[in-house]
DNA sequence: TCGCACATGTAACGCGTTACATGATTAC
DNA sequence: GTAATCATGTAACGCGTTACATGTGCGA
């Protein structure tokens, strides 16, 4: 399994504003999620791994109970390793999409299984598509002014056009589904 | 983790014709490599497992040695078993792209540094691109009256789809990067 | 007062890749 | 003869999700 990039993936969150880890997830969830994504399990003992290491500090009230709010920000070391390793050549991931077997194994089944599939599969791009748009004008509002302006644009846009490509093809698909009915 | 899904892979690999394990990974390399793959330490375990629960039987050779081809064939429960599967709905699969995430991340570097990224990314894309190109006319030469060419050339233009929409984006990106840099 | 959102963390477990082990056959 | 390809398998290891544990603050 290929080495875990958890740690620049907070970091590069951590650059962007100071922020406690829920706050991170909740970010994660409105801006990456679309292609990339981190779990409970992963953050918090990244967040961990990190302080121990010098790229991020907490301004965390750590008297008593510990069960309080954190809030973590960058240092200069973390600043140097989150650019170091942005200048490195990404790895190319092996995607995995249970749809896409199921339907290159349709002829197993009637065509109206598959339409199906299709339909929902559809569905979920609709609202996607959706949700992208809406994002893409918060951020033309909120952060027009932002140095991260247009690299948060070209995200979003890579989203929406990979959105419109697949509904495209999904209108294909299913014409062709239909006619293989009768 | 979700549950693991090389067993249906396996299955509906040898649901198009007896096979060995070796023809399996040959097979899923050319075909669906571009939404789904299995590696060796998946494949072998899946066709033993598989065997053991009679969903698949092998016509080897278990004279001797066993490093013999071992032949597998589907049987008529494993076959049942496909068909339940593929009627099922498909989980969402959470994708992830390191090159993305850079790229969201691309305000702590020069954007030379994501222009060169973006570069090598369009690139792959580029190879991508005219390998199914290729894979589509052989398909189309080949199993043009199989059960299966329906299924297969749309499994292909999802990929040819995809890989368009995504280069078109990449020119949009350079356009904007280049800019950037003066 | 009940439920939900906020908030942090850990443990268990299965998944999937990599590397290793082994050996036959074919092409140069 | 020697390198590449065919061919099957196992073990180790790290990764990532899920479920669990715990507690606060706030609004209906």
């Amino acid at each position: 399994m290929a080495k875990s990039k958890t740690r620049y993936a907070v970091l590069g969150m951590l650059a962007i504003e100071p922020m406690s880890g829920y706050q991170i997830r909740q970010l994660m969830q409105m801006s990456t999620a679309n292609f990339w994504s981190e779990s409970d399990g992963q953050l918090y003992p990244a967040l961990a791994d990190l302080t121990k290491q010098g790229l991020i500090v907490s301004k965390g009230m750590q008297k008593k109970d510990a069960r309080e709010k954190k809030m973590y920000r960058i240092t200069a070391k973390g600043q140097t390793e989150l650019a170091k390793w942005l200048k490195q050549e990404a790895e190319t991931q092996t995607v995995r999409s249970e749809f896409m077997l199921k339907l290159f194994f349709g002829a197993n089944v009637e065509p109206e299984v598959n339409l199906e599939h299709v339909q929902v599969f559809r569905h979920r791009l609709k609202s996607k598509l959706a949700r992208l748009l809406e994002i893409k004008k918060q951020v033309e509002r909120e952060d027009k002014d932002s140095p991260h302006f247009p690299y948060w644009i070209m995200s979003i846009e890579h989203g929406i056009k990979q959105s419109m490509a697949q509904l495209e093809w999904c209108d294909s698909v299913i014409r062709t589904l239909e006619k293989m009915k009768h």
